[in-house]
RNA sequence: GGCGACGUAGCCAAGGGGUAAGGCAUGGGACUGCAAAUCCCUGAUCCCCGGUUCAAAUCCGGGCGUCGCCUCCA
């Protein structure tokens, strides 16, 4: 439900580890049989030493990890750096059976086994924070290509921290809050627009301050394509074609590059604002379903920040603009008879029912909330 | 201690050799009965110090600062 309401779009697949217990014991016992694995006493460890490129993901090699090493928990693994395929059972513990007795899978094979299971050897995008580089998708690298003897991700997708106060919001830190709760107080999109408007690689400093900004900035998006909607042809100008199409190339190679949202949310900006100003004098039929385009493949569908219906259109619309037109109508009477006592009322009432009314140049609006 | 990322206007944030996108906020203006929306104008030499270069915020070296990983759990 809170992925929804952040215009996530569902998993085909959400495996389970339980549910795959077979793959991930034939990849353990695989990597055994091909030597880069051993048994000790009911656990399975992963010889980091026998695949010459561990480290290339981190940038780091074994020395230098050996000598900064933090802690010493070595016992018999041939190298401290080894890590678990397989945990043989703790007493109470969940457990299944395996050629090395009870046991349970270690903490990174089940993402390679799944992941290879549904999507093949090889797959395109990987992702994860960043703090999962090392080690667990470098021991998943490791394992994987090990395992298949072909390459694992082609690319791999770390984003940014979420902090809190600049920290990392953390279960342990007890710094963290769910979705949910957060939009209790901010509608998804604005949600979206608040993770959309850095890198995704950059932290990003969670706070309701730079919500109820981003809430401000994401309502003249909002704005421009409402007005696009309700916008009827006039004239013949075009010069609002070639912006158009600078702007869908501009936004393209943002976007192609590493993904940068900040840059393609800038570029709707900017867009929008010319569009705000061709609105005033007049668009030609041309530029309307050109900018009207722009607006819905990337604002909309790519980057969906952009609600295509506004709320006054989606709910109960008929009858809503029924009385609302006729709310209008009495208003503008009192307003060309300058009782302002009276227009003034109706607008703040209409405020206070969540209504907001707006007299522009062309002539009173209104939306929701 | 080791490895890595980052440090750009009051705040958020792109860019990444040729004199700095965008947003929020501020101040001024246009429009308006008022308000809102919208438009115009308004602000930085890019943490510090050296170096390379005709030219550096952008490259290199050294500092300082912030954050992350290097242990269990995923």
């Amino acid at each position: 439900k809170d992925a929804l309401a952040l215009g996530v779009k569902p998993a085909d697949i959400h495996p389970r580890v339980s549910e795959n217990m077979d793959e991930i014991i034939l990849m353990v016992k695989t990597l055994v049989e091909k030597g880069h694995a051993y048994e000790l006493e009911g656990d399975v460890y992963f010889d980091v030493r026998s695949f010459g490129e561990y480290g290339k993901l981190s940038g780091r090699d074994l020395d230098d990890l050996k000598s900064g090493a933090r802690v010493q928990v070595d016992e018999k693994k041939k190298d401290p750096l080894d890590f678990a395929l397989w945990k043989k059972a703790k007493p109470g513990g969940p457990s299944w059976e395996s050629p090395w007795g009870q046991g349970r899978p270690g903490w990174h094979i089940e993402c390679s086994a799944m992941s290879m299971k549904y999507m093949g050897p090889t797959f395109d995008i990987h992702g994860g924070g960043f703090d999962l580089i090392f080690p667990h998708h470098e021991n998943e690298i490791a394992q994987s290509e090990c395992y298949t003897g072909e390459m694992f991700a082609k690319y791999w997708l770390h984003n940014g921290f979420i902090t809190v106060n600049e920290e990392k919001m953390s279960k342990s830190l007890g710094n963290f809050f769910l979705v949910r709760e957060v939009l209790e107080k901010f509608p998804g999109p604005v949600i979206r627009f608040f993770l959309l408007s850095t890198h995704y690689r950059s932290p990003l400093d969670f706070s309701d301050t730079k919500l109820a900004e981003d809430a401000k900035a994401l309502a003249r998006l909002q704005n421009t394509w409402n007005r696009l909607q309700e916008a009827v042809p006039a004239g013949e100008e075009e010069s609002l074609a070639q912006m158009a199409r600078d702007t869908r190339n501009r936004i393209e190679e943002a976007m192609d590059d590493d993904f940068n949202t900040a840059l393609a949310v800038a570029e709707l900006f900017a867009f929008s604002r010319e569009i705000n100003s061709a609105l005033t004098r007049g668009m030609s039929e041309k530029e309307l379903l050109l900018a009207r385009k722009v607006l819905k493949d990337f604002a909309i569908d790519i980057l969906g920040i952009v609600q295509e219906d506004s709320p006054a259109l989606a709910e109960d619309s008929a009858l809503t603009a029924r009385l609302m037109e006729l709310i209008i109508e009495i208003r503008t009477t009192a307003r060309s008879e300058k009782n302002w006592p009276l227009a003034d009322r109706i607008r703040d009432r209409l405020k206070e029912a969540g209504i907001l009314l707006e007299d522009t140049p062309e002539g009173p609006r209104w939306k929701v909330q």
